[in-house]
RNA sequence: GGAGGGAUGGCCGAGCGGUCCAAGGCGACGGCCUGCUAAGCCGUGGCGGGAUUGAAGUCUCGCCCCCGGGUUCGAAUCCCGGUCCCUCCGCCA
């Protein structure tokens, strides 16, 4: 959520930065501005009555006290309650406008985003390790791991439709040791408390990290319980501390968690319809991070370097983007993506995607900091990352360690998660 | 799923229609006092609006006793709806 105030006092500053994005959000904007103004006035004028009757109805007890009558000044008052109840009401009614309209608002671009339209316009900004080249033509993850036998597409989907999978053997215990590497890593080099919370949320949850009320359609939701299933921990994990007021001394509070994530793709009919790419269903190691807001940009930095330190550990060529004003998530002021190389499709792919939402989260979630003791509170700083993408990294590591014979080399480091085993199957 | 109990300031806890701008205690912070420490004394909530100022600030009003409605001249207190927590019973990995 944008600070009212700021709209209030530069509608068209906002309008433009908000143009960058490629949408216009003119009117919504319009619609605020009138609704606060109306806002403010009536506050004024209730107010002002509310005063009278809280002095009158003193003098009312005092009266009857003394045994005076009082019954003229009683009937104005209940006149004047009469017009706080109908005010009252309006006020509701304008703060709730007010308030939705607000929840339409995607964040304000950060000043080092590059303009631009779409993904096309998105920078590179570093690469690591350039794509190996084979000697023979690498296959896609999906043959590789269906001819393995380690995933299975069709009775995923006989289970429980198109876009599911499952895995077995070697494919489950890989995966598995992604998820307790990434985990290790995360928490014992890289200073990150680990996390696990609920898969299912209440809808204040996602209100507060922006996925309502615009993108409901893109989530699973519990309708007879009112509960969402999260679409990421970023969900559950940023609302931790909702409606609590934090030290600074304790920040940056710097969370991991594991979590299933599901998301209904919607929109994505056709799309990637392939392997473990887009599916409804799919693991991840999340990061989040909350912060002063002095100190967001730098945290950003430092979590993408986190997140990238995973591909490279695995060894996997990797690359960051940084998203140009087009391609930014809703909530999102600056994001850098981290895209492995794919051999077999050969296409960069995201298993990761940093971003600084800044105060917009913590505006939704009421999440706030006291700089000092004795200070003002003020919205903190939110982040989110994944470290990383369980599904699509197990994915890059089958293509990118895939052999002539169509074996799998196991990245040393994950060794240790698998009793040692160095290439699969073994021979 | 059934029955019952509860939610008050950082914490404990009183309050049952009008001196509640919430008693009292504890803690934290600031100040006074003081060889030092302790004790003692004084002060200190949040949100929103308005006025004033260049700003920090100051003044002022409203709202906040879980949330939302209602009754009343007046609600922490009464009524209705909801949320969460606890206890017991049932079911259960």
């Amino acid at each position: 959520m944008l600070d009212v105030r700021a709209i209030r006092e530069q509608p068209k500053k906002i309008k433009e930065r908000l143009r960058a994005r490629g949408d216009n959000y003119d009117e919504i904007v319009d619609r605020i501005v009138a609704l606060d103004e109306r806002r403010r006035q009536i506050l004024v004028e209730v107010e002002d009555l509310k005063h009278r009757r809280n002095v009158v109805s003193k003098q009312v007890g005092m009266m009857l006290k003394e045994g005076k009558d009082a019954v003229a000044l009683r009937e104005e008052m209940r006149s004047v309650g009469e017009q706080i109840n109908r005010l009252d009401t309006e006020l509701r009614q304008v703060e709730e406008g007010l308030e939705q309209a607000m929840l339409l608002l995607p964040n304000l671009p950060h000043g080092s985003v590059p303009i631009g339209e779409d993904e096309k316009d998105n920078v590179v900004v570093r690469t690591w390790k350039e794509p190996k080249d084979f000697d023979f033509e690498p296959k896609p993850h999906w043959e590789l791991g269906e001819r393995l036998g380690v995933i299975d597409f069709s009775r995923g989907a006989k289970l429980s439709g198109s876009r599911f999978y499952g895995l077995r053997g070697f494919g489950a215990a890989l995966e598995r040791a992604l998820i307790n590497f990434m985990l290790n890593l995360h928490t014992r080099n890289h200073g990150y408390t680990e996390v696990f919370f609920p898969f299912l949320v209440k809808p204040h949850c996602p209100l507060g990290t922006g996925q309502l009320p615009k993108f409901g359609g893109e989530m699973y939701y519990c309708e007879r319980d009112d509960l969402w299933l999260i679409p990421t921990a970023e969900v559950s994990v940023t609302n931790l501390h909702r409606d609590e007021i934090l030290n600074a001394d304790d920040l940056p509070l710097k969370y991991v968690s594991y979590s299933a994530c599901f998301r209904r793709e919607a929109g994505a009919a056709g799309k990637d319809i392939k392997g473990v790419i887009r599916v409804h269903q799919f693991n991840k190691v999340e990061l989040v991070k909350i912060t002063e807001a002095e100190k967001s940009y730098e945290e950003l930095e430092g979590m993408v370097q986190d997140a990238s330190r995973v591909a490279e550990l695995l060894g996997l060529p990797h690359r960051i983007t940084l998203l140009c004003t087009g391609d930014l998530g809703f909530a999102s002021a600056k994001t850098y993506d981290i895209e492995v190389w794919m051999p077999g499709e050969k296409r960069w792919r995201e298993v990761s995607s940093c971003s600084n939402c800044e105060d917009f989260q913590a505006r939704r979630m009421n999440l706030r900091y006291r700089p000092q003791q004795g200070a003002k509170p003020r919205y903190a700083h939110t982040l989110n990352g994944s470290g990383l993408a369980v599904g699509r990294t197990l994915a890059a590591v089958l293509e990118n360690y895939q052999q002539p014979d169509g074996s799998i080399v196991i990245p040393e480091v994950l060794r240790p998660y698998l009793d040692g085993m160095e290439k699969f199957p073994i021979t």
